[in-house]
DNA sequence: AGGCAACGTTTCGTATACAATCCTTCAGCA
DNA sequence: TGCTGAAGGATTGTATACGAAACGTTGCCT
């Protein structure tokens, strides 16, 4: 009798590494938007483009659908995943349950070089805010994002980390969507503020901030109903 | 009647019937135990169980390794998750972290017809307490599970809904591997006190009962590293 | 001219085939 | 006797092939 090694690992199984290439490219697409919602994720094309078979291509589209990055409808193809408004109003309400726990936990077991890293992220994030052009905007909404990641990896919490990958990757899905004013992503200093109130060890304040800057977010969503409900409309017109 | 709290609605999108149909069935029986850890799932052996192909069950136990019930190893195959006690305490502080909030959240949202299908629920769950023998203590540790997920699927949350069904099926899992008490389960008195505090719209008390709840779930458990899998030590005693 | 139906094309669903990797076993040697 | 190493078998990784469903188009009928 032997007994599976594999527990003590990584969460993260990233069995096949053909697979997770594909999906961790298409991942990246599609957070950084460069991949608009709605988009046709056709098999043979992505294959093609990456130069592997339609099994693989396959098997990432289906760990993305798991993530609710794209969504697979039966005997027609996967799609980048065109989250509803109440979806949206979902992902949100999710956040806001859980994010304050997660910063709680973190807040207990952060240590100095990681309030470092942190601080390292807030600087690079102010510093992309500064530039211009498509490029350094998809970084800046991927540094944002990287934000709320760490704080969940400092957690220490594998399980609410891949969680929080999850929530994120979808926010900024439903930003792309719904987000109208230009500045979009998160307000800047409000990340600076809740490393601040981490290192005054003021975990109340820093919860208080979290939730604030949760709401801002989806503050700035326009969440009305766009008829666009059917997305082959919206990509037909 | 049958509530399947886990098969409930369209939040799962699992397009193909064959891959849902065999993920399924190989999640109720890890769930219920009939399949042990580290048991080795080979692809071979379960397509002749099911008269389907390699594909298929590759998917499915794919799915399976997202919900961690089963981790696969490059080139060695697919097992039976055996989760760590460092999992399991995680496992827990996740719940500790997220239950509360989906309580509360429930607890607003909860329409009289829900709060029957609770009692229902307990009901069903005090019969099978009653009971001797391995299938009522299979459908008693369902059940109990069910109580939580019924929650989560009032709280109207289809993205928390689903993140329960998974910590509520690898705490199946964990409670199977280091629970210690003959008794075990949840405590089925408290689930009643919770239903109970909703009831009276004390959401304070009910979610103190809710953590206190967990806490007893994991204080029945003996997370002592095990290491099982040095066996020469063990065979040389 | 417009709608409907039948057909062809494209894409997905599933099975099967081949290649690569790992585990087991058995032979050879110190 | 105990260890090393290579061959064989078994299992997974990936690609390809074939059947089925859906979409678009064309042509006919009203």
């Amino acid at each position: 009798m032997k007994f599976a090694p594999s527990a003590l690992q990584t969460a993260d199984d990233s069995a096949d590494t053909g697979t997770r290439q594909i999906r961790d490219a298409l991942r990246d697409a599609i957070v950084e938007r460069r991949l608009s919602p709605g988009t046709k994720l056709s098999e043979s094309d992505v294959g093609n483009l990456f130069n592997v078979s339609r099994t693989l291509v396959r098997a990432a589209l289906q760990a993305l659908s798991y993530e609710g990055l794209v969504s697979v409808e039966k005997n027609r193809g996967a799609f980048v995943a065109y989250p509803s408004p109440e979806e949206a109003r979902q992902i949100f309400a999710a956040r806001r349950l859980v994010e304050p726990g997660i910063l709680r936990e973190a807040a207990t077991r952060i240590t100095p070089s990681q309030i470092w890293q942190l601080r390292h992220l807030l600087l690079e994030e102010g510093r992309l805010m500064g530039e211009r052009g498509q490029t350094a905007r998809r970084a800046e909404i991927k540094a944002s994002g990287d934000f709320h990641l760490t704080l969940a990896a400092i957690s220490g919490n594998v399980i609410m980390q891949r969680f929080m990958d999850e929530l994120v990757a979808r926010s900024s899905l439903v930003i792309a969507l719904y987000g109208q004013s230009t500045i979009s992503s998160c307000g800047h200093s409000e990340h600076g503020n809740i490393v601040a109130a981490i290192e005054r060890n003021d975990l109340d304040e820093a919860c208080r901030l979290m939730l604030d800057h949760i709401a801002h977010i989806e503050a700035d969503l326009d969440l009305r109903e766009r008829r666009g409900f059917n997305l082959k409309e919206a990509l037909e017109l």
